[in-house]
RNA sequence: UCCUCAGUAGCUCAGUUGGUUAGAGCAUCUGACUGUUAAUCAGAGGGUCACUGGUUCAAGUCCAGUCUGAGGAGCCA
């Protein structure tokens, strides 16, 4: 009963498929958008399975006047016709068009996207057109291989992908402020004898807010399937205003029971290089354009501020070369060597115990070894209370992965299986060991060695597409004042 | 949240020590041309100078506040 519809779609050849064509007069279905009509014969044709624009090329005289009207930028059109190989000096081949048929009229008087370059400030205020540019283009398709090849390494790997609840009721995690979701009436929510909000008439019948990190409830599965994986999404209510921060993410999150800090570390490694060589082999194309485009963006700025390597570059060389790996120490004692130090160029003190400011991670990747770089063995006073503590009894089993350009890119630790140790460092630091019974039982039945990263999506996102701002890699951004669409 | 900078046509911008009717390129529309490649050529339309208040004979321009955006910092992924 759905033919007609069949007939009408069935037929569709995606123009990235049909550029791989030899052209022979072979008749094609294309549909797609309008980028440009040059001439009142050329249509460059646009259908998002690649930058690519096919030709149209329409003979003069064989459409009506009021048919040639309605093509203009961004109408929807669908076109039969033959390919053949183009006359013209643009490309390999085209489609002389015999049929064509306007799927979607557009108004070009109110259309705000134009064939010329437009600022990224100007494209994030229309975050519903801005995917049908050829930068945005490229980013999301790139994002979507991501996203596919975060799950095949995992899937490969025999992790179990877990999915970790949205909304939750515990405020211990300490990653971060969280937003509130309550269906009490806001203007005048029920109270207590004291004159507080009663939440056990909320819906929930408790207080609860958004997730801003499933790790603890990864955890409880990682201690029965052995190794597993979240990737969701993830809120903090923090006022960040920076190109690095959402109020919206999706992280990922590996727990893996029998594994020590140094097998976190090398699969988060072999990770990152896994998810490069995936969109290096899958995403060429978008690759070399985001990689001509950034060459542009960097000519205007300053010698000193352009990077040394292409971002094409920049990719092989994270896939050719091991990580970085040092301790805390290690670290705060090459930062103390620095000429930057002795010349006082930090705007902030260096000495054992900081927590280590963007300065001086800058300065470890991207001037000192000018490579991705594992940090290890943190203060335990900086780091959250789940992680390991060591046993010089002043330092955690925690590591940073530093990424040049962006920084923190994956958090992580082994995680304290002790139960003693455990709630004893809860207690120092405040967090009631009763309001996270559940998490203490995977200490009580059968506790084990296991250890865990997060890897914040966007961040490899901003990586691997050489793009520099946050906002520019996630479809609709979500930031302080801002969640149009 | 803090610091710095910015806001003029649909977009990107210019606008002199405060002074008559606020300009350009692109886009759009109309016409011409017809193998174009961000097509080209000619013409036309298009403005609450972010908002509110103040100073002044006179404010796009100076001052204050607000809003929004950007960069950096903090927090972090």
């Amino acid at each position: 009963m759905h033919s007609n519809f069949y007939s009408m779609f069935n037929k569709r050849t995606k123009i990235k498929d049909l550029l791989s064509f030899t052209p022979d007069n072979q008749f094609v279905t294309v549909m797609g958008w309008v980028r440009t009509f040059r001439n009142s014969q050329f249509i460059a044709l646009n259908d998002g399975s690649t930058n690519t624009n096919l030709q149209i090329v329409v003979t003069l005289g064989t459409q009506p006047d009021d048919i040639l009207k309605r093509i203009v930028t961004s109408s929807a059109l669908k076109i039969t016709g033959k390919l053949v190989p183009s006359l013209g000096k643009g490309q390999s081949l085209e489609l002389n068009c015999e049929t064509l048929e306007i799927l979607g009229d557009s108004d070009a008087e109110k259309y705000p996207l134009q064939p010329k370059k437009h600022s990224l400030e100007f494209l994030r205020e229309i975050a519903h057109l801005r995917f049908r540019t050829n930068t945005f283009g490229s980013v999301f398709r790139i994002r979507h291989s991501l996203a596919f090849a975060i799950h095949q390494f995992f899937n490969e790997k025999g992790f179990i992908y877990l999915h970790t609840p949205i909304i939750t009721s515990s405020d211990a995690e300490g990653a971060g402020e969280m937003f509130r979701v309550s269906t009490l009436p806001l203007d005048n929510p029920p109270k207590d004898l004291n004159g507080n909000i009663d939440f056990s008439e909320d819906f929930f019948g408790r207080p609860t807010n958004l997730t801003v990190s499933g790790q603890l409830e990864g955890e409880l599965a990682a201690t029965a399937f052995g190794d597993i994986y979240t990737f969701g999404p993830t809120f903090r209510a923090e006022n960040s205003n920076t190109t690095r921060h959402l109020a919206e993410f999706w992280m990922i999150e590996p727990e893996m029971a029998f594994n020590d800090l140094e097998d976190n570390m090398n699969l988060a490694e072999e990770f990152i290089q896994y998810l490069i060589t995936y969109v290096l082999d899958h995403n060429a194309e978008d690759l070399s354009f985001l990689d001509q485009r950034l060459s542009e963006e960097e000519k205007l700025l300053p010698a000193d501020k352009r990077s040394e390597l292409s971002l094409l570059q920049k990719l092989r060389f994270v896939i050719d070369n091991k990580f970085e790996r040092i301790t805390y120490t290690e670290a705060i004692d090459i930062l103390l060597q620095s000429p930057a130090y002795k010349k006082k160029k930090f705007q902030y003190d260096v000495k054992w115990g900081i927590d280590m400011q963007s300065e001086h991670e800058r300065y470890l990747v991207e001037k000192h070894f000018k490579k991705p770089v594992i940090v290890t063995n943190y203060p335990k006073d900086i780091k959250a209370f789940y992680m390991r503590q060591n046993d010089d009894g002043t330092t955690v089993a925690a590591m940073d992965i530093l990424a040049p350009g962006i920084g923190e890119i994956v958090g992580g630790s082994q995680r304290e299986e002790r139960l003693d140790l455990l709630t004893k460092r809860m207690t120092e630091m405040h967090i009631n060991p009763d309001e996270l019974w559940w998490y203490l039982d995977t200490r009580k039945f059968g506790t084990v060695p296991h250890a865990g990263f997060g890897l914040g999506f966007e961040r490899m996102v901003l990586f691997v597409t050489g793009m520099t701002n946050i906002r520019d890699v996630i479809p609709f951004p979500r930031t302080p004042k801002s969640a149009e669409f």
